[in-house]
DNA sequence: TGCCAGGCTTCAC
DNA sequence: GTGAAGCATGGC
């Protein structure tokens, strides 16, 4: 295994640091949409794309993982991205009793994190995702940082960062849309372009209450409530805010005479709607469906 | 081949 | 203000 692992991303050259991690779930973090350039290269084995930034991991028993960094760097970054220093099982005993599809989900979900990630970046991936599937948003995410982000370079080799606000901006539209994004391109363009001259500040959100920054966003063509929210959650670490997809739609109206009760769970809604969202896609209409 | 995808905008009414 | 149609493209 380890000269197969050395062979295709030659991190014999990394550092390493081994960590034991008892709450931790990389594929639940992958599977629950949230990141689409967090890759399962092999069985045991992760690479992480955040921003310009790249991390390779290797768990190499249930608890325990070897991070091809430097502790220094782990602990200056990665921990605080995989927000390893919250207690996750204190938010899952604020789940009511009698919410029995809730505490499926949030059992389903054990080990899943809300990434710490960029706004820029939670901003065009959240625009572009749009009425697609995750397999499409991952490739047009792809073709985007192939096309403009910049070549690094890490202990591992080579890599495309996510393209910055610059350098979407330069693109022509229809260098956008032979991304895929189909008619999101507008979007993607108006979005950047916004960000690039300044009439859009991503820093300004972080003063604004929820409310007001789901609006301040909206103003940028293409983004609603879901995409905002989606923003808000994911970028900015709003635990308190719950996007509405057609997934959390189709639980709302199954389980929660259409709508989840947010008032109960202030400051952690965003949390249970990840554990809704993924339990619900990736296993409980599967399950029915196959039943069916 | 046809349906659907982590929605939003536009346009009737 | 509300509801429905239209939207480009790729995955299954």
């Amino acid at each position: 295994m380890a000269q197969l692992i050395n062979r295709s991303h030659n991190l014999a050259s990394c550092p390493l640091y081994k960590i034991e991690l008892r709450d931790f779930s990389p594929e639940a973090i992958i599977e629950s949409g949230q990141t689409f350039r967090f890759n399962q290269v092999q069985p045991d084995l992760f690479e992480v794309l955040a921003g310009s930034r790249r991390l390779f991991f290797h768990r190499t028993d249930e608890n325990h993982y070897t991070f091809y960094c430097t502790r220094r760097e782990f602990d200056d970054f990665w921990r605080g991205y995989f927000d390893l220093d919250q207690d996750y099982e204190l938010y899952n005993r604020q789940i009511a009793e009698d919410d029995q599809f809730l505490l499926d989900a949030a059992e389903y979900c054990k080990g899943l994190k809300i990434l710490r990630q960029e706004p820029w970046e939670m901003l065009i991936t959240f625009l572009l995702a749009q009425r697609k599937n995750l397999k499409s948003i991952k490739n047009s995410i792809q073709k985007l940082c192939v096309l403009c982000g910049s070549v690094l370079q890490d202990c591992a080799g080579s890599y495309y960062a996510f393209p910055t606000p610059d350098q979407i901006a330069s693109l022509s539209l229809e260098q956008l849309e032979s991304c895929g994004l189909g008619y999101r391109a507008p979007y993607v363009e108006s979005a950047a372009q916004a960000v690039h001259t300044g009439a859009f500040k991503l820093s300004e959100i972080k003063n604004l209450d929820n409310r007001s920054a789901v609006e301040r966003l909206k103003t940028l063509p293409g983004i609603g409530d879901k995409i905002a929210e989606c923003v808000l959650l994911f970028g900015y670490h709003r635990l308190d805010t719950f996007p509405v997809d057609i997934w959390i739609e189709r639980v709302q109206e199954d389980f929660y005479d259409g709508a989840f009760p947010t008032d109960n769970y202030t400051g952690i809604n965003g949390v249970l709607q990840q554990y809704l969202f993924h339990y619900a896609r990736n296993h409980y209409y599967k399950e029915k469906e196959k039943n069916e």
